[in-house]
DNA sequence: AATAAAAATTGCTATAGGGCAACTTTATCT
DNA sequence: AGATAAAGTTGCCCTATAGCAATTTTTATT
């Protein structure tokens, strides 16, 4: 297992170091290229990804035609359609790699296990679920009550290195403005 | 405690019978009047609602002084700001009977310490972040991806019911658009 | 039931952001 | 490095939704 995936058990869960071997052959190191896609509309997610380096996307593409990204994963943080993982139905969403990356990939079956025997991945998935319910919270707060100036702002300020590691396209995508518009946003800055 | 949250607690975790009394006195019901407010911007949320009958609905207000609803919590569902009970920082958003309600209380303490010591409250949890990201989810891509009359068609054909409970001015603060603009989409459906 | 207050509707006008087209800049690939 | 494709920018016009004002309908209060 990763030494990075380890700091974060002992971090988020305060893992017992005896523990630590118990998890590792649950997860598997694997190379992903620069727009890879792990997962497509339609398919049943059946991993959990934890980035060690790179970063994955999740969007979905609407009626006509149009990226809609909900959250971008840094290194350290879990990324997968958990709506998929969790009812096990296909997923509306897609998860891209955006950087050449590498991942640890657990499967879904595993991670089920381990939150329900594991206290330190039940209390992991916990703090997943926690801060995503935070993060979307406000992004809900954000699409409904900001304006788009107002938005691309915020991200400038809490998330300034995004706009260096992904594309403009992306992040328009993110915002919930076209492309077009983002770049005259920038350009009033 | 009330019948309904046994049930839940049945339905959701599979708790053992004899655990039922154990958390009981956990909870104190409340009666709670129409418009009454639970929780107000700036304060820190202390409790956590299951809503026996009635509606709660949670809500921000922007710097222009528009409010925009994020979640309506019906009979069955807990309730609160979970961002601020989760943080202990003060809440951005409000809490709001829409009608002549009952609700049971329970304080952020015994909340977390029963998420901790009891499995079936854990699995509660569990189930409660489960069930918000999902809907979370799909609400980031409504608002991102669908103009406001497929949002209204969508909302019409997955809870009709919110129709008849809920005013329209705060439907069009959940859909993110202004009475006006529901008024008009109604006239042309 | 009468009155007051709030909510909902609708005509008119204003505006933020969308979308096309043409152009420039930046990546990508051999 | 040079060729090719993709991404980003910007002028122009268009559309969906906002916002005001006046009216009607619904709801709450005594």
């Amino acid at each position: 297992m990763h030494e990075m995936l380890k700091t974060y058990f002992r971090e988020i869960a305060c893992i017992k170091e005896e523990k630590i071997p118990l998890l590792s052959p649950y997860f598997t190191e694997k190379a992903v290229q620069k727009n890879e896609v792990l997962l497509r509309e339609g398919e049943v997610c059946k991993f959990n990804y934890f980035v060690v380096s790179g970063c994955l996307r999740l969007y979905s593409v609407n009626k006509q035609g149009i990226e809609n990204t909900r959250y971008i994963a840094f290194e350290r943080k879990f990324a997968t359609s958990f709506t998929s993982l969790i009812t096990g139905k296909p997923s509306i969403e897609y998860i891209q790699s955006l950087e050449k990356s590498t991942v640890l990939t657990i499967s879904k079956e595993d991670f089920f296990y381990l939150v329900e025997h594991e206290p330190a991945v039940n209390k992991v998935y916990r703090h997943i679920l926690e801060s995503a319910y935070i993060t979307t919270q406000r992004r809900i707060y954000d699409l409904q009550g900001a304006d788009s100036l107002n938005r691309l702002k915020w991200l400038l300020d809490q998330q300034p290195d995004v706009f260096n590691k992904v594309s403009s396209k992306v992040i328009a995508s993110y915002l919930g403005v076209t492309p077009y518009t983002l770049s005259r946003l920038k350009a009033n800055l």
